[in-house]
RNA sequence: GGCAUCGUGGCCGAGUGGCUAGGCAAGGCUCUGCAAAAGCUUGUACAGCGGUUCGAAUCCGCUCGAUGCCUCCA
């Protein structure tokens, strides 16, 4: 029996702003799709975490036994760079910028992204596809809402018409908006004379004689809007209407809301059942901009190399950081954070390390079936990592007090708290053991046991500044030496 | 200006109408040759001002502040 049937999942849903139970459309199955990055500059730490955090719901989806189908899609066209530039493509203006082909700054920026998540421990979607790949289903998209009547066509480009749209569907649902207050508190925009009203949006931009990125439709050379590459993509892969779809609260609106509308016009049924946002990353109390410094990359977290940190901070360090906070909580990232993530992470770690070494007895004085069911719980309770974690460090006292011999555990539970303790560090949180890996040799931890072997005898001997020296040495060398009742062990930072 | 979300102890963060979150930091104790590690233990909270209630940090109102969105930023 599947893990699903007996872990009943709850999730909330943007769409209606209650926690639900989940089930999926199609017993067994669940389809995700989640909005990815554009790929014009490095990925950026904030859209990483919005990332980790669908990471963490697939894994948690796949280990509960459901078969995932997980969409995550590339935008490598489409973007507009603001009203003000003469709606210039983003990676276009990049390309012209950095005199590269848009292609090449496309790869370039696909190539750093795949990079930082595998650093992070990301699983990879089930497919990426890209904008520029779907072109055609896009234009398609576009015939069948101007054969409904709900866009219009101006010089080449297309628009949805949200007033009409809005008689019969209900635009802003999803946002918390309504057309009337948004037609009576409009910017003043520029270059937006072609549109019928402020609200409406593009399905389809004519391309300007100078614009590099273009394809041939029906109404001359030009490139898609941006909302409807992912309404193109997910229906594609997923239905027309599938479980999940989550990206980042800006995305709230109006990119959600013109897909809802897009998806509805055209095939005339919401396309979402469970609408998930993840909540936005500060740094320092302060949003992350570049334009005031306050902004890092993940790559200079890792490398150390920034001015913002007193040093680097390994993935599983960074990743430990975001999943300490529920994900729909703002999370703010500072230095001492940082600093205080670390260790926690590292005595999450060692202790796992030292379970595998644990004495084992004829009873067990923790009741590990109930503590397992309460990481189930936080989990099912829409993700709440933030309590799993805690009752993971539950778990951590009661193994360091089996270390200590003040309390006991049979082989079968020991075996069964490994598996679990296991199984949320590192199958659901995505966490990995970076002091395990280094160890991995066995030539340091022969030579360090040399040294702990050699240190008992000084210290037997009262020849206390030998052992001093090894331990201070070791120490410096980032090997710290733990002296306990069975004898000294050893962690290497 | 409008809409939305939020404001928890030294720091990061859960939670919630009456019952310990957790991690880090700080103080005390145990252990130790001394430390570290580990265990035990202690303390300052729920932005401010009103209101509802037997009881609110949790519900309502206002004020202040933060973050997001308001035509293409995750």
């Amino acid at each position: 029996m599947p893990l699903y049937q007996s872990q009943k999942l709850r999730i909330q849903n943007s769409l209606s702003g209650k926690k639900e139970d989940f089930t999926p459309l199609n017993e067994g199955y669940v389809g995700m799709y989640v909005c990815g990055p554009t790929v014009y500059s490095n990925v950026h730490l904030g859209n990483c975490r919005t990332f980790m955090s669908f990471d963490m719901i697939f894994r948690y989806l796949k280990h509960l036994g459901y078969k995932v189908r997980y969409v995550r899609n590339i935008t490598d066209a489409g973007h507009l760079v603001d009203d003000a530039e003469d709606g210039e493509d983003k990676i276009a203006k990049k390309a012209r910028l950095e005199k590269l082909e848009p292609m090449e700054v496309v790869q370039r920026y696909t190539v750093d992204f795949h990079n930082i998540l595998s650093q992070f421990n990301f699983l990879p979607p089930s497919i990426e596809p890209t904008a520029t790949g779907h072109i055609i289903e896009q234009i398609e998209i576009i015939k069948d809402i101007l054969d409904k009547g709900l866009a219009y066509e101006v010089n080449g480009s297309v628009y949805f018409d949200v007033a009409k749209f809005n008689e019969t569907h209900e635009y802003g649902k999803l946002s918390g908006r309504k057309l009337e207050d948004m037609i009576a508190n409009t910017r003043e925009l520029a270059a937006q004379d072609e549109k019928n009203s402020p609200q409406d949006f593009a399905l389809w931009k004519r391309a300007e004689p100078q614009h590099i990125m273009r394809w041939p439709s029906p109404w001359g050379d030009g490139f898609p809007g941006w909302h409807l590459e992912c309404t193109a993509m997910s229906t594609k892969y997923l239905g027309e209407t599938f479980d999940i779809h989550g990206g980042g609260m800006d995305l709230k609106f109006p990119h959600h809301e013109c897909e809802i509308a897009q998806a509805e016009a055209s095939y005339g049924q919401s396309p979402v059942r469970f609408w998930m946002h993840a909540n936005m990353l500060t740094m320092n109390g302060k949003k992350m901009a570049k334009s005031t410094g306050n902004n890092i990359l993940p790559g200079e977290i890792f490398t150390g190399d920034n001015d913002i940190l007193s040093k680097a901070f390994s993935p599983s360090v960074v990743r430990f950081f975001m999943m300490q906070a529920h994900y729909t909580s703002i999370l703010d990232l500072s230095n001492d954070a940082l600093l205080a993530s670390e260790k926690g992470y590292r005595k999450l770690m060692e202790s796992i390390d030292v379970l595998g070494t644990l004495n084992t007895g004829n009873t067990t004085d923790f009741d590990i079936a109930s503590w397992r069911q309460k990481c189930y719980d936080a989990m099912n309770d829409d993700f709440n990592t933030p309590i799993l974690i805690a009752n993971l460090f539950d778990a951590v006292k009661h193994i360091n007090l089996i270390k200590e011999g003040k309390e006991s555990i049979s082989e079968i539970d020991k075996a069964n708290l490994m598996t679990s303790m296991r199984t949320f560090s590192f199958e659901v949180l995505g966490l990995e053991n970076e002091s395990a890996s280094k160890n991995e040799s066995g030539k340091l931890s022969g030579v360090v046991e040399l040294l702990i072997q050699l240190r008992k005898e000084a210290r037997e001997n009262k020849d206390f500044a030998t052992s001093d020296k090894i331990r201070d040495e070791l120490s410096a060398l980032g090997i710290q030496l733990k002296d306990g009742k069975e004898g000294t062990t050893f962690s290497v930072s």
